[in-house]
RNA sequence: ACCGGCGUGGCGGAAUGGCAGACGCGUCAGACUCAAAAUCUGAUGAGCUUAGGCUCGUGAAGGUUCAAGUCCUUUCGCCGGUACCA
């Protein structure tokens, strides 16, 4: 009994397919369509973990498959190599982050490598180094000429400890992660993206991919996230007269609602407890108290405060507002439920019709004002909830009558008229903060001059390079301010002495276009040039995981749209279909080094080879679905692989090596040449489809274990009709273990190789049969099961259906008959 | 809390609204073997049974339909995201 010795097998097809540039990506032509298969490229955190094999090997197949089906196919990889872990391990070991990543890649590098997927080697890149970084700086620098990089101030969590600013990862339960000092908000000066100029089009272009004729578009549920993320509402902003203490003018509130039809209703107001005009407003008997709650606010999470069951918590200023609309005084409060970065970071609190306001109102007892009369339920006061819903309006003057979405329009409008306010649009989408005060990214390309301001460094001038003079402490903020010859340079402008930007770039500026860099990667004039690009860009397959869902796959989206506004891309969209695969988690969460919970593949590799481990991940379950670990199954496959393999000896001409044992006669399951010729063609079939319909890599390897089955239950095994069904489930096996694919392929006497030879045919005809079994339900519950001919009709199905119940000592009188051909007949009595 | 997803045998999972449990793991039995491993063959949701079948069964409760794991409503549990992890 011979085994697979995989070592040997996969070490061969390995250095092969690398001497042969087999996985080169060819030059597309019109019979050789491109297809740009786009996997999530890795964070090099040292070792390569089972999301990630999952994550390549999903790929690897979709590229595999279509470079067989004749496409011309780029399939790269390359490195996320900025970040947070390489900082951190810089601080705790004092190493160079940069000597620390690099060591990183070589091991995963050599890894992937070890899982003999197909790409294209000599694309790849990595975003930390100046060659890839100085393109995110000129990239910057184009998008700043264009208004679309701008300062601004903004808080960063500060541990006053530390005297650092913190990563949200860094701070738990409101303290610094390493000196457990309780973290403050600190205001900063930094630069944003003004992604939410495109707000619109990001929402307008989701369009761009629903599924179509040459793509599977996205799945439905990163859209609705990504809308709702995006958050557009339409509604009003409203100007109230603030007055101070209840009667020095003290300048107008504006607040967006987008229920103006309830602004009668307003009995209070809410600010922000961050909103600039809280101060002013503060009326020096609430002085304390709106300190303090302002204090409290700053170390509450967002999560916390918009937690709608969590007891309503404010004050009140002392000063009130104006309704612009009848004149009412109201009080203003502060309340950690109206958030700064939404709207205008002030409310008008309607209780009677906002579930929030009411539980506020209801705690603080503030009036309140009942304005739309629901259709479906008498007027009764006191209200018990509020009423969210549409209906007629009351109590207000002389939109009394009109329904909800009339008035909603009418007093928006004539708000303008008297220019107190506007019918507008808001988005949830904020602007894109990117400066980050660490080492290791992209330094911001800006010198700011005494004279001339914030300039931008001269193109020509690019890469600004990470100085290498600097120490890690984790103490201080930005680290490159240490480095005082770096900071010190002259002015871009007036040649003045000025000194660097020294915050970075936040890491998904690198991952926002490296997908465009794919397509010309050694390109040292631009990014990448416009006609490469647009040879293999919409990205034709992209995969990855679903927790991408909103930031980085809508950064990237607003990163494309940026580009093809530069010149540099003519599509509107980057990915035209996307994959989202599910975690691969190990006790119920996902793998990740910070937990603990890292299973390493090599454990899987080592023992059965890359060919299992790679038919093992996608055999346990639908790529889109969430992968408990568990290797229970890894055997299983294990021992289809040599099955398979032991078949393929049979043909191999070695006589020494046949050694399929079978005991034909002890089964009642023997399969006749009819049936295995259909199921050659019925799995070629089966195989393709699932693969191209829905990713059904699961569903696909069982239809080849199927087959490899009635191989093993087929009488005359050794027959030519035998060779062309292992024949067939070598070639079927290929995408997904490549290495004992090809190494039977060859032993079988093909001269070609199988990773570049053409996928098989179906013959359509050998597909058909003669008879089919119908199913027989009576009142649509299943009775009985007979064989009819394959082309027999309704009439004829129906009444054999009936002849074979009556048989059975069953007279049936339907009063209906559903007929579902070449499926079923169900008689219905009543 | 909010947005999105997922819940099917002992386990991973399969199933255009049309035979629930394909395929695999595990288990049991048989063959081969001095024996074991490996391999090959068969059986395997639960309950009942006059052995032909019958009843129940896809987190829970309702509903639509000739027919529901699949569609709708409510609900419970778990997972992802919530803007400085990537």
């Amino acid at each position: 009994m011979t085994t697979y010795h995989f070592k040997e097998i996969e070490q061969k097809w390995q250095k092969l397919w690398e001497e042969k540039k087999c996985f080169s990506a060819p030059n597309p032509t019109i019979d050789k369509r491109p297809y740009y298969i786009l996997v999530m490229f890795p964070y090099p955190s040292g070792h390569l973990h089972m999301g990630h094999v999952r994550n390549y090997t999903i790929g690897d197949i979709l590229a595999r498959y279509y470079r067989r089906r004749g496409r011309a196919v780029l399939h790269p990889i390359g490195w996320d190599a900025f970040g947070l872990p390489a900082e951190n391990a810089a601080i705790e070991r004092g190493i160079d982050p940069g000597q620390w990543t690099m060591d990183n890649i070589k091991h995963m590098r050599g890894q992937l490598k070890m899982l003999g997927i197909s790409y294209d080697w000599d694309r790849e890149f990595a975003t930390c180094t100046p060659e890839y970084y100085r393109w995110n700086q000129w990239i910057f620098i184009k998008m700043f000429e264009k208004g679309l990089a701008f300062r601004k101030k903004s808080p960063v969590n500060w541990c006053p400890k530390c005297a650092t600013v913190l990563a949200n990862e860094q701070v738990h339960n409101g303290r610094c992660w390493r000196c457990h000092t309780d973290v403050i908000q600190k205001e900063l000066e930094q630069w944003f993206f003004k992604i939410s100029e495109f707000a619109e089009q990001l929402l307008e272009d989701h369009k761009h991919l629903a599924p179509g004729k040459d793509q599977k578009g996205w799945p439905e549920e990163v859209l609705i996230m990504q809308k709702n993320w995006i958050g557009k509402s339409w509604g009003a902003f409203v100007d109230f007269e603030a007055l101070e203490g209840g009667s020095k003018r003290a300048g107008t509130i504006r607040v967006f609602t987008t229920r103006p039809d309830t602004l009668f209703g307003a009995t209070f107001m809410v600010l922000s407890p961050e909103h600039p005009m809280v101060e002013k407003l503060t009326t020096p008997d609430k002085k304390k108290s709106i300190e303090t709650y302002r204090e409290k606010a700053r170390k509450t999470s967002k999560i916390d405060r918009t937690n709608i069951d969590r007891e309503k918590t404010g004050e009140f200023t002392g000063s009130f507002a104006i309704n612009p609309v009848n004149g009412n005084r109201i009080p203003i409060w502060i309340a950690d439920y109206v958030m700064m970065d939404y709207g205008t970071g002030a409310i008008m609190a309607v209780p009677a019709h906002d579930s929030r306001d009411f539980a506020f109102a209801q705690k603080f007892k503030i009036p309140v004002i009942q304005v739309i009369q629901n259709p479906d339920q008498p007027l009764s006061l006191p209200l018990k909830e509020a009423y969210e819903g549409d209906g007629v309006l009351i109590n207000s003057g002389p939109y009394d009558h009109l329904s909800t979405d009339e008035s909603k329009k009418k007093i928006a409008d004539d708000l303008k008229a008297k220019g107190l306010g506007e019918p507008t649009v808001t988005y949830k989408l904020r602007d894109w903060l990117l400066s980050r005060q660490r080492y290791w990214g992209t330094p911001i390309p800006i010198v700011y001059c005494p004279k001339c301001g914030a300039v931008p460094v001269k193109l020509e001038d690019l890469p600004v390079k990470l100085p290498a003079n600097v120490k890690f402490t984790g103490q201080g903020d930005s680290p490159l301010k240490q480095s005082t010859e770096w900071v010190k340079t002259t002015c871009p402008k007036c040649s003045g002495p000025a000194s660097r930007e020294t915050d970075t770039m936040d890491t998904f500026v690198d991952s926002s276009w490296y997908y465009a860099r794919y397509t010309d990667p050694k390109n040292e004039k631009l990014p990448f040039e416009a006609a490469q690009a647009n040879t293999w860009i919409p990205v034709h397959q992209y995969v990855g995981g679903i927790e991408h869902a909103c930031m980085h796959l809508i950064y990237s989206r607003f990163f494309h749209k940026v580009l093809r506004d530069m010149g540099l891309v003519k599509s509107d969209e980057p990915f035209a279909s996307l994959l989202t695969q599910g975690m691969v988690t190990l006790g119920g969460s996902a793998m990740s080094k910070s937990k603990g919970n890292v299973v390493d593949p090599k454990t899987v590799v080592d023992k059965y080879g890359s060919d299992t481990a790679r038919m093992f991940i996608l055999f346990a379950a639908p790529p889109t679905q969430q992968l408990e670990w568990s290797d229970q199954q890894v055997g299983g496959i294990w021992r289809f692989l040599n099955r398979v393999w032991r078949l393929g000896q049979m043909f191999s001409g070695d006589e020494d090596a046949k050694s399929v044992k079978r005991s034909i006669e002890e089964s009642s399951n023997v399969v006749s040449k009819e049936e295995l010729t259909r199921m050659i063609h019925a799995t070629i079939e089966r195989v393709g489809t699932d693969i191209e319909r829905d990713f059904g890599f699961n569903t696909a390897i069982s239809a080849i274990m199927e087959l490899v089955n009635a191989i093993y239950l087929y009488p005359d095994l050794g027959d030519d009709l035998s060779k062309e069904a292992v024949s067939a489930t070598v070639q079927l096996l290929e995408p997904f273990a490549p290495h004992m694919a090809e190494e039977l392929w060859e032993m079988m006497g093909n001269k070609s190789m199988l990773s570049q030879t053409k996928w098989p045919q179906v013959d359509k005809d050998k597909l058909l049969q003669k008879e089919i079994q119908i199913i027989i339900q009576v009142n649509g519950k299943l009775r009985h099961r007979i064989n009819v001919p394959s082309q027999a009709k309704e009439e004829e199905v129906k009444s054999l259906a009936l002849a074979a119940m009556e048989k059975r000592g069953q007279k049936i009188v339907p009063k209906r008959v559903i007929f579902v051909p070449h499926k079923l007949v169900n008689f219905v009595e009543n």
